[in-house]
DNA sequence: GAATGAAATATTGGATACGATAGCCCAATA
DNA sequence: TATTGGGCTATCGTATCCAATATTTCATTC
């Protein structure tokens, strides 16, 4: 039982577009924090008027990825190590109470996504693709909470993973990290597959934590020297 | 020390201005769940061109409020019995941690907001206005939480608030249930003002736990008849 | 020389008009 | 009956203006 039944061919508006350019760009480091985003920049560079620029900038706001101030625009947002702290802990909340509320309703098909979503995680590492990797490693958490049933705490912490998204390839570059964390999932899966909830919600809690005390003692550094 | 410290006069955009009119609408009643909302007859209504109206609606999308389908407009979201669970198992986790870690940061100054806003709230009780005294009870707990310093926290919660706001009437139109609010509002402080950070924790999940059961049976209820 | 204040410029916010596109209903057809 | 194929309607998107505001530049004043 899940939550998100994607439609092959998903008929896509030129708002939803442009937020997904943008999105990219700003996970992807091209639009480092603080870049001012000109709307006509957008609009001109994507052959397209301002106006869904600017409603894509309006989505993403929402999604925490920028700031926008009346009249002065759109900043992609910078994450400091404060905020990494409140996003994480937010984090550390909801997945592991979720995890147990997924298990509790779980179905045998949910436990075979998740293998899958845990097999594509451990097929990129091989490829070596970072934004890959990130979108992957997101997939294997959403298909562990999706049999939760839960949408709007998905859809918070949709919110809360995408801002922090673009500092994770700060704890998932390296090559021992990757293979930690896959140990990691691989851990979080097994106690999930016996239907152990109260060890999945704790493994899968130090899983996060670690990630975050990883980044957030990036981030620290990188304020203290610049 | 505070989250959020507001210019006083702020200056409004349409769009602001639109998406207010609109939350207020759904909010009150007005429009209730599941009714469509034409962006022509919004945009006729207030005398102003569909653009704002639209991107009054994508900011209200991203609240929960409406949910839009391309092409095929806005319709205000309705709220099972299972959303209320979601939402309000979200603030469970959320607000005895964040006051926990407010009290270890206040000032006597955020003492003395939040007793303002306690007596805000007393006092609204007495004049009976409805929407007023909801907007005043979540000033109360926004207060509580403010100095916490955890601003992405704080506004995943104003999401999660907004989305139940309206339901609230259910369980706060009483007398009766007004008191017990205000009692409980009122124990809640006072540990507060103790700095009782564990105390104030068990009292306020408590309190968010009564209020969400008594919405929770009364949709059930509506769910069933309906 | 520093602070104030007033143009000038750039950018966003908004209005209007028009066209394109996607759902939806329903009659016509096989 | 099931399907096809119009119309109808409402949203989505563009183009072109204009308005409002933030920032910068520059002159003025003390």
């Amino acid at each position: 039982m899940s939550t998100s039944p994607k439609p092959l061919l998903q008929r896509q508006t030129v708002t939803a577009m442009v937020a997904e350019y943008i999105a990219a760009k700003i996970i992807g480091g091209d639009y480092p924090g603080g870049h001012q985003i000109r709307q006509e920049a957008i609009a001109a560079e994507l052959g397209v008027s301002r106006i869904p620029v600017r409603e894509a900038l309006l989505q993403l706001e929402a999604e925490g990825l920028v700031v926008i101030r009346t009249h002065r625009g759109a900043v992609v947002s910078d994450l400091s190590a404060d905020d990494a702290i409140d996003l994480f802990d937010a984090r550390l909340l909801l997945e592991p109470f979720l995890v147990k509320k997924a298990i509790a309703r779980m179905s045998n098909q949910d436990i075979a996504n998740a293998e899958r979503a845990l097999q594509d995680y451990e097929a990129a590492i091989a490829r070596g693709d970072p934004k890959e990797l990130s979108r992957l490693n997101w997939a294997f958490h959403t298909a562990l909470l999706d049999p939760s049933m839960r949408p709007r705490s998905m859809a918070v912490l949709q919110t809360l993973y995408s801002s922090a998204d673009r500092y994770l390839r700060l704890q998932i570059e390296p090559l021992k990290a990757q293979t930690k964390a896959l140990q990691e999932h691989r851990d979080i899966f097994e106690a999930y597959r016996l239907r152990d909830a109260v060890e999945t919600s704790r493994l899968l809690k130090k899983h996060v934590a670690d990630a975050a005390e990883e980044i957030v003692s990036q981030l620290k550094r990188g304020e203290a020297a610049g």
